[in-house]
RNA sequence: CGGGGCGUGGCGCAGCACGGCUAGCGCGCCUGCUUUGGGAGCAGGAGGUCCCGAGUUCAAAUCUCGGCGCCCCGACCA
């Protein structure tokens, strides 16, 4: 899905020069309180400071200039995979780590209306990333002023409600405009002769979205792969008593996958020492959507006992069904996964009119609320302090495209945002 | 940076206010036997600078002082 797009892989440099940070102004302003700054290498004072990466815009942009003269040259798509580093004061396990891993798309164009086709295009490989994937549904939007990249004239973002209510953020694509081409003076020649600066993209997911599976499919004994993104989507576990059973059983086993691969990734867990309840519990922990169990019962009757990991349901199939069995409960488990965390968000998302019931309401029961919003920065600011909540997204598409007054100020809003707490 | 808590075999903890047997428990690990359809039982065993340093004392995991490290809660953020 990714790889259709014509974007090509490419790597630059973990360290960037303190100057080329500096180059755009809000990009600085963002970013230069949670980078980490290298002063010293090879036990002398650096020159120049060299900040670690807390994404590429820069040191990509350097490069850029000496790529791009005509608009010939263009589009430029590039990705990247890296790890980048952001100071945050505060961490959390899969959610805000110092270091991360991404991607970090960069792309160059010739014209606006480019550039920002280009970012609602990722935007939405992200989403059907997400929900076909994932199994996680997202709201598609809008950035307020204050939530966007620091350098980009518009953030688009996907947000995704965990089964705690919050939100998270699980992907974002920024229409740069020409903000980093005039910061780095990258300008290429059009057909009409004219010289332009350049327009620009970037986008990123990052290893956040192992904690966004984790807290949207999870329960209490651990974490539910959708069967899409399940390393292994399948595993058996023979039951057996005695060597000869044993034997028998495994040849059994072995007969039965023979004509699975290429169709879905399987195991078999014929570690002796582990008791079959054992096993069904580390693997449940680990996420398999089925489980197989086998045993002599099974072998007797020619069929085997077939465990959801969603649901915890068990069911014997016989033999002769088994392999388009697995195959269509695959499917079943990974569109019962998105439909469950899709009821649970529409079960937590409320319309909310008045100042005084959303404070109540965003404490207990929390949730999505649908608020207007007069789209004042201020506005954004006093509901941030007051509740803690945040304005997440400005939605793509909104259902909510109606009159109304700012749920702060009570000024005229033309439509409602999505407002929660975030991660 | 502010507020709270913690540091004891691999992991989770008890012991510490009132100093004193060989530092204990659960899980895990090793060996053997019995087991195997939802985290097995019994028996035996290995494994410890009690975060570091200094001090008090006949004696310190325990008391005092000083360090270091970690976790949680609040101010920034994919």
């Amino acid at each position: 899905m990714f790889k259709d797009t014509g974007h090509e892989n490419a790597y630059f440099p973990l360290f960037i020069p303190e100057s080329f940070m500096k180059k755009e102004a809000e990009h600085v302003k963002g970013f230069a309180p949670e980078c980490a700054v290298v002063t010293h290498g090879g036990g002398k004072k650096l020159d120049e400071s060299l900040m670690i990466r807390p994404t590429s815009e820069t040191i990509i942009w350097s490069m850029y200039k000496n790529w791009i003269q005509s608009y010939r040259d263009l589009p430029i798509l590039i990705n990247q995979w890296a790890n980048v580093v952001r100071w945050e004061m505060r961490t959390r396990l899969f959610l805000r780590t110092t270091e991360f891993l991404w991607q970090e798309g960069h792309t160059a164009h010739a014209s606006d209306a480019e550039a920002e086709e280009e970012t609602l295009k990722i935007l939405k490989i992200y989403t059907k990333f997400a929900e076909e994937y994932m199994a996680i549904p997202v709201i598609q939007g809008l950035k307020t002023e204050n939530e966007k990249f620091a350098g980009a004239v518009r953030t688009y973002c996907i947000e995704a409600m965990m089964q705690d209510k919050k939100a998270l953020q699980a992907g974002t694509s920024h229409n740069l405009g020409q903000n980093f081409a005039k910061a780095f003076d990258v300008k290429f020649q059009d057909v009409d002769e004219k010289n332009k600066y350049v327009y620009a993209t970037s986008w990123g997911v990052s290893t956040r979205l192992i904690g966004a599976i984790i807290m949207t499919h999870g329960d209490d004994k651990g974490i539910i792969m959708p069967p899409k993104l399940a390393p292994t989507q399948v595993v058996v576990i023979p039951i057996t008593k005695g060597d000869e059973e044993r034997n028998k059983i495994l040849e059994f086993v072995e007969q039965m996958t023979i004509s699975w691969n290429g169709k879905f990734s399987f195991k078999v867990d014929d570690r002796d020492g582990y008791r079959p309840g054992w096993k069904f519990n580390e693997w449940e922990q680990q996420g398999v959507p089925l489980r197989l169990e086998i045993g002599p019962r099974d072998f007797e009757k020619n069929q085997v006992m077939m465990a959801r990991r969603d649901t915890g349901e068990k069911t014997p199939i016989p033999i002769e069904e088994l392999t388009d069995t697995i195959e269509s409960t695959l499917d079943a488990i990974q569109l019962a996964l998105y439909k469950r965390a899709l009821e649970n968000r529409e079960q937590n998302f409320f319309v909310v009119d008045d100042y005084s019931e959303f404070k109540t309401k965003i404490e207990d029961p929390g949730g999505f609320f649908w608020a207007h919003w007069c789209g004042k920065g201020e506005c954004e600011e006093q509901l941030q302090e007051e509740t803690k909540a945040t304005i997440r997204a400005i939605p793509l598409d909104n259902p909510h495209k109606e009159d109304g007054k700012c749920l702060i100020c009570g000024e005229a809003s033309k439509e409602r945002v999505v407002v929660a707490k975030a991660y």
